[in-house]
DNA sequence: ATAATCTAACTAACTGGTTAATTAACGGGA
DNA sequence: TCCCGTTAATTAACCAGTTAGTTAGATTAT
């Protein structure tokens, strides 16, 4: 048995659908191994087992390619961390659900986390996306990010700390300790993506967050 | 008067060690702005004003070029911070200048952190430079780090924390700022490179290590 | 037939790297 | 002091391979 032709319209010979797909799984693995500049379009025909053409069928350019991989991934992240903002949990234990999560999800998507990566380190030096990409996905979780922590300072459980600085301060504890493994790799010796590894250092983040979030015995409200 | 020829010993047109030094800082800012990958050897040579060929009389190819931009930010920025370590200050007062001048250090240099951090990622997908720089300029910072930490501990001055995941960790929190500071100001609307902006995040991060670190009254040890 | 899907082959521009020649300072011999 | 060979420093012009993007047509379900 075939799969079937689905409520797909057309007429030709394989399925559009899956090309296209094929192509933006293709694109983002290229993409996150090489940056944009280093990607090759030929690369991601080939990989996506498909002409090069069809690259430009389906996309404009190799610009508007990379830009329909960087919507992929970051909605796929997005949609994943909404899901613990939307939960009804105390600012606390929200908190440390949300950086558990991202760090779980981050571990487990390689290819995502050097896809956001090279694009913001891109975003300084003029990217079309960066518009898009700050407005769409992550203005939204900083946003609710934010209503958290307030709502835990107000309570008493929160150090009065400013949200503006501690929230990009929980994402870099989480994100660099990925980026920075192959050379801490080269410096200690061991492989800091070994599941031991990567577990200690989950816990240390969330002991690290929790320690400069909440409000110790004795200290003045 | 015409600049004295120095004791360069040698017989031809320009002054070499100014030619060498020229492409080396064009290749830095090039390297910086837009990676290995699309870095241009002619963007290279027009901004050292020299002749495209020049760069390979004096270094193999771009490659090596590239090798010779990161020894020299890394080891300005090692030179840098090895200074602070070989202070005589009690532990606490040792990584609280560490991480304000490691934090002044990158807020005034956005090439050196933008080659920095291009290679941390490029480390991932077997950059030719990561052994030597991990060795030579993040290992003796790193262990000397790690001593400091365990010194304090042991005084009781510091929480009993992990120093394979601290020092990441303060190393996290200083850097990724700036590497997001793009997107941070198009989310937040401010840009958080101003030096209002700047200063106040200097005292965040400062606070947040601080937090995560000492030990607070009545805490078990 | 028609229109959507797909491809082989091509091109124009670019890119890292090379070559052969040129220039200028130096040292030494007459 | 002047001439000249040597050698380091520098360049104009070039080349071969690569790259993003195009074209003209083929294939096939409806």
């Amino acid at each position: 048995m075939k799969a079937a032709p689905a409520k797909s319209r057309l007429g030709s010979r394989g399925r559009p659908e899956e090309s296209r797909a094929a192509i933006l799984q293709a694109a983002i693995q290229e993409f996150a191994r090489e940056g944009v500049a280093g990607a090759r379009t030929d690369a991601i025909a080939r990989a996506a087992k498909v002409n090069k053409a069809l690259l430009y069928y389906y996309f404009k350019d190799k610009e508007t390619l990379y830009g329909a991989a960087l919507d992929y991934a970051f909605s796929q992240l997005k949609d994943h961390m909404m899901q613990i903002l939307d939960r009804d949990l105390p600012p606390g234990e929200k908190i440390r659900t949300y950086v558990a999560t991202y760090f779980d999800f981050l571990a487990d998507h390689k290819v995502n986390r050097d896809l956001v990566q090279r694009e913001m380190m891109r975003a300084g030096h003029g990217s079309p996306h960066l518009q898009r990409i700050a407005k769409n996905y992550f203005q939204p979780l900083f946003l609710r990010l934010g209503q958290v922590i307030r709502t835990g300072i107000a309570s008493g459980e929160f150090r009065p700390v400013d949200p503006l600085h501690f929230v990009p301060s929980m994402i870099a504890l989480v994100v660099f300790y990925f980026t920075s493994a192959p050379v801490m790799k080269t410096v200690t010796g061991f492989d800091p993506l070994s599941p031991e590894r990567v577990a200690e250092r989950r816990a240390a983040v969330l002991d690290f967050i929790s320690a400069a979030l909440f409000r110790h015995e004795g200290e003045r409200r």
